[in-house]
DNA sequence: TTGTAGGCGTTATCAC
DNA sequence: GTGATAACGCCTACAA
């Protein structure tokens, strides 16, 4: 195993100085085009890639973005898993990597990739409403991006996908199709216990669009798929086509009205919040929660910190929420538009 | 902002030496309970961390994983962040931290983190049957571990699920319920043109049980939901009651039965390849890919490799695949045992 | 446009 | 049991 080439082989191999291979590398001092060359071509004849240790200590910066992961309950894979790849593919795009923390180091694991200097900024995933990583990233060296939106979280720069919103679209758009009572199946108990910030944001404007149209909303709280079926004969009790706002669980939601022979878009009208590509969402009414579109701003926003552009600092940006129709919904009574939830409608590039 | 204390400034605080410090922390050299109380105190008086970076260059080891991750269709999302996550955890247990690399990298990322001294050990996930990424592993200064069973793995570091074995039990245990025809719902067109080495193990296993038990295999390869109706019509076009073997697109299949009021265990038998936990896969008869076991597995080979242990090196290991008899299967004829599979029944430590 | 040299914060080898 | 001190490989003023 021959030792790994320094700067200063491929310098020797050169023929230059160390620190011309150095500003080679950087573009931080103008070079003559001969040398440029010559250097590159004694780095590749020796494949030589820098030491990312010497770097972080001599250069201040480690070219590392730190995520930190939720726990395992909090999120669905897809979500997750899409977001990871997104911060990780803007991450090298400008030439960094994502090391990643798990939640349960808390607040001291954020203190720790700080202070080692393992990394130049950190995403904070799933922040919860009251969080004590929230005042530790106030004395940190290094930037942290939040996703979700704290209570307390003035000034810091934090960033999601607009649950209020979504909840205000979702129950407008079932407003509109004439009903009076909306079931909605909810996060189950144990991620209310977690203290997600976006459970009383959606819960907000749910609520808001239904006082507005004088909706009469149901929660109900499902974990299993047994808490699903009892959610849906609930609803079925009731009135004659019922309407249901679905926020987590749809598979088997779908299942269970499959199950009582109920077809959505005709017995019964389907709103749902998809979190990441069920397959079987496909066609349904939904609002999506846009996890590209977050990671993507998320990282706009971390490397705008990195950069030290002062316009990218503090403050909570909100991907907007805009309902998609589809099969599952019968079709609108009128023509008319759907109220309030155009105020969220939004055409994006993907 | 004030700068970050530094070795020095800990020496200082407690009237040692900097080398002290050092040998505080590394516990490299035996130190009198004295000294070692003081340097303590001013360690987090002053919440001194060491830079990561001085540390990687100067004792040449980083304490960095670099886990190379899958291509987005290659897998279920579950599977993958338990894989992650299971990783992570390890690491942390032995004072590492995990640095994620994107497959579209290729050979080229697993250079770039060796040669730039990101980490001491890689593990690479999803590897193909012929992979670049084998040939590249060999020359590194790192070791490296595989998550699969590459074609041309010979004496490498290689750990995967026993795709064949799964195979195997699953076939012989619809053979053993007395079908002579079953159907297989397998990966897609998709997926099947990556490459990937366990589906290849996979046939290889069914193919042999069914050969042995005589029975006939069925081969559906499946995308969307649209190819499991189609595969699941084709099984009930021929005999009484289909036997199918399901390897991917589970609740898709579960599904299309539910619509045609096909009832697992009654109408029809269903075998489980489960890669996470799906909700609807409970009290399924199925056999599970064991993620968490696997990654585990991994992680220790990592550990092994990195601290040098001679009887962790080269070769491939296997975690067995054992079934699991649930409610999708009918009560077995005779009481007799299931034959081939129990081979591979194992009980092992969660 | 290029070279020289000091320093970044550890580890580990010598001495004592 | 403890203290100096030479690497480690790169970045970046400062000079030329």
């Amino acid at each position: 195993m021959p030792k790994a080439p320094t700067s200063a082989d491929v310098a020797r191999e050169a023929g230059v100085s160390q620190s011309t291979v150095s500003y080679v590398m950087s573009g931080k001092r103008p070079i003559s085009e001969k040398t440029r060359r010559r250097v590159a071509e004694a780095i590749d004849r020796l494949t030589y890639e820098p030491h990312a240790g010497a770097r972080a200590l001599a250069g201040h910066r480690t070219s590392t973005i730190a995520v930190v992961m939720p726990l395992r309950q909090a999120s669905s894979a897809e979500r997750l898993m899409i977001f990871v790849e997104e911060f990780t593919y803007a991450a090298r795009r400008r030439d960094h990597d994502v090391l990643l923390v798990t939640a349960d180091e808390g607040a001291a694991g954020l203190r720790r990739v700080a202070g080692r200097s393992l990394c130049d900024a950190i995403v904070v995933m799933e922040v919860g409403s009251h969080d004590a990583r929230v005042e530790t990233a106030r004395g940190l060296a290094v930037p942290v991006v939040f996703v979700g939106i704290p209570d307390d979280g003035e000034g810091l720069d934090c960033l999601d996908f607009d649950f209020e919103g979504a909840g205000e679209v979702i129950v407008s758009e079932l407003a509109g199709l004439g009903h009076r009572t909306v079931d909605v199946i909810g996060w189950g108990e144990d991620v209310h216990a977690q203290g997600f910030n976006y459970i009383p944001r959606f819960t907000a404007g749910a609520e808001r669009a239904a006082r507005r149209s004088d909706v009469r909303l149901r929660w109900h709280r499902a974990s299993t798929g047994e808490d699903v079926r009892r959610a849906v004969d609930n609803a079925r009790a009731a009135s004659g086509v019922p309407a249901l706002a679905v926020v987590t669980a749809i598979p088997e939601t779908l299942h269970a009205l499959s199950e009582r022979r109920l077809r959505p878009g005709r017995d019964v009208d389907v709103v749902a919040l998809t979190t990441g590509f069920v397959s079987e969402a496909d066609g349904l009414t939904n609002v999506s929660t846009r996890p590209r579109d977050v990671s993507r701003r998320v990282m706009e926003r971390v490397f705008g910190l990195i950069d030290g552009d002062l316009a990218t600092r503090g403050g909570a940006d909100l991907v907007p929420a805009s309902l998609t129709r589809g099969g599952s919904t019968r079709s609108r009574p009128a023509d008319r538009p759907a109220g309030p939830a155009d105020n969220h409608r939004e055409k994006e590039a993907s």
